[in-house]
DNA sequence: GCAGTGACTAAGCGCTTGCTTAGCATGGTG
DNA sequence: CACCATGCTAAGCAAGCGCTTAGTCACTGC
């Protein structure tokens, strides 16, 4: 975990200042680190400050507590992946270049910033209630969007199921599964990995490649 | 979460006598509901005592530790998927027959049972060394019979991947991730997601079917 | 009848937790 | 220069944690 990987969800705002000084920025990136190695409970605020380089006193001039910070990055988490999706179905024509560029975009997501993804993905239960429910939301859109496009290829006869939502689930499981299992010692990369998930969820979907 | 979920994880060891006294199960069962539904970590030991209605102190006249009760609930819980996965591969014939048996019951285990697939999949990290090295060992059976069972079904032309160990990751991690997002309000039966399942992973091996 | 045993509780110990308070150096502004 | 806002640290508080201790009580064997 040497290199950046929030770097591209918290950017900094138009205006030319920085929207998020870069000491708030470290911290986001500490919380990160921890939530997804020992989960949410197990982080104290002292491994936080320590990892960002601060005192303890320091985490609560950028943030009210150590649960605002877990809502920031689950709100940032979800919003860039809800984008991700609707860029793959506005960039492609057709449903089925539409899910191949879905599958690998979204699967390599999930192993590239595989420590997000754990914290997106696992650490649900630890939000607060209004945290959750803003959550919730976008996780809803997600689901929405990956429904619509088995619809409109069911429509067009290109895919051919027994049930979309229970398609639907299963293709943004074998996605969001990838943040649990993939490690830096994993042999594909992640846009290898993105690809042939890409090929076996269109033979899923019964698709006739 | 009226029933008792994993009453034939520990069953009473032959010879008359019970294995497990009755508290101790109580112990066990409690545990894996507060484990599931806020994690190792935000689970005291109060809660696991109170919820099998003895004092907090009785935890430890049946069990060392809390580490301890999350180490037998994981080595139980991996042992009796290992089983599973063992008694669907020996109790078809043929490949495709075999993986549509193992998905639909590796599948409606983690729907059914998704208290203890929960603490099983997503709370390793808080397993003491040895009892993780335990589990360990048996995750990569598990993985081997999913991995032997595919190339068996290339070898005998049934399947046809283009990489049999990303084909084995994505077969597990569809069935895994059923214990993340599976209620008791979805709409479907374990059984039914599990022919779903089963349906959707053959032809994602390329099973003509 | 009574010592011994096993399952349990009441009380609490030492420690860690999330978070607060008080204070300090710095740098911009009049 | 004085003033004060900003970003931080040192110290520590109240609460809650995992676990221990000391003792109670029902039951067993002799």
């Amino acid at each position: 975990m040497t290199s950046k990987p929030i770097a591209d969800l918290w950017p900094t705002l138009p205006g030319g200042a920085d929207a998020r000084p870069e000491a708030a920025y470290r911290l986001l990136q500490a919380a990160v680190e921890s939530f997804a190695e020992r989960g949410f409970h197990a982080t104290t605020t002292r491994d936080i400050a320590t990892g960002a380089g601060m005192s303890p006193a320091a985490l609560y001039i950028h943030y009210p507590s150590k649960a605002a910070l877990l809502a920031e990055i689950s709100r940032a988490g979800h919003a860039a992946t809800l984008e991700l999706v609707r860029a793959a179905v506005a960039g492609e024509d057709g449903p089925e270049a539409r899910m191949r560029r879905l599958v690998e975009e979204f699967t390599a997501w999930h192993a590239r910033a595989r420590t997000v993804g754990r914290v997106v993905n696992y650490e649900l239960h630890a939000l607060p209630e209004d945290a959750y429910a803003v959550v919730a939301a976008l996780r809803l859109d997600i689901e929405r969007e990956v429904t619509a496009l088995i619809e409109a290829g069911v429509a067009a006869g290109v895919f051919e199921v027994a049930e979309v939502r229970t398609a639907a689930r299963a293709v943004t499981s074998l996605g969001i599964d990838v943040s649990r299992w993939y490690t830096d010692r994993s042999s594909e990369t992640p846009e290898e990995l993105g690809r042939r998930y890409g090929e076996l969820v269109l033979r899923m979907l019964g698709a006739r490649l």
